[in-house]
DNA sequence: GCAAGTAGTTACCTAAAGGTAAGTATTGAG
DNA sequence: CTCAATACTTACCTTTAGGTAACTACTTGC
């Protein structure tokens, strides 16, 4: 209110707008753990997602400075994806997220079905 | 493809899920700075949200057991939200992201613009 | 001259998400 | 009888996002 917009003050919504989307967060733990990743490489470990929506992501995240990219010209031509030192600080954070999603797996394993028989996907 | 489906082999997709969406988080760290929020309060703290929207994201939280719904049938109604045991496990998540952005934010404030005179707002 | 291979880009179309506004329930005040 | 208040819900419409498929560039191999 005095100095800055009221949207603005909160620095949430501002690095919520840079890694949220479908995809997004999942493209920043993929490089977080397999550090260097080929368009392809990326593509492939994320099934139901396109070319587009996948170039799109990453133009995204380049532009935020989250992550860069290295092109090679050879033929036929190369890119890679890796974490930039400020991509690298959500680390903590991703990986936090993701002890917590391994937790909830488990835990809605014992609750909603047996283990070993599949029940969720009979509905 | 043995017992689970290829998409869901990775929590990470599922949590994924459940938490993201353009507001779904902010509600979640809102929850957790406040404990208790009523639906005018989450409402006021989110500029650009309509009631629609915002009960939309009340309701598939409620789904995911990440947040608890108190309906007073008073004269009005009073509806409150606070987060869930599960909900309230992305504390650290949710502070780590926070502190992020607030790095983040600062660092910004030096490179783009004078940490004293406001540019950013002038468009 | 055509296919293959990588990493896109572009055009076109459809599906989903979101905005706006009005309606709902309840009861006390006027 | 109507207004006001809270927390929605619903209908309708527009905007946006995403899917699909074709096209680009360049060189090797046939």
């Amino acid at each position: 209110m005095t100095a800055r917009n009221d949207h603005t003050q909160c620095p949430m919504e501002s690095i919520l707008g840079q890694i949220m989307g479908p995809w997004t967060p999942y493209i920043l733990w993929l490089l977080d753990n397999e550090k260097t990743l080929r368009f392809g490489e990326i593509a492939a470990r994320i099934p139901g997602i396109s070319a587009k929506v996948l170039t799109d992501r990453l133009r995204k995240l380049e532009a935020s400075n989250l992550i860069h990219r290295d092109y090679r010209p050879t033929v036929p031509p190369t890119v890679s994806y890796s974490l930039t030192a400020r991509g690298a600080e959500l680390h903590s954070v991703l990986q936090g997220l993701n002890e917590v999603a391994i937790r909830w797996d488990e835990e809605d394993r014992e609750t909603q079905g047996a283990p070993d028989t599949e029940t969720i996907a009979a509905g």
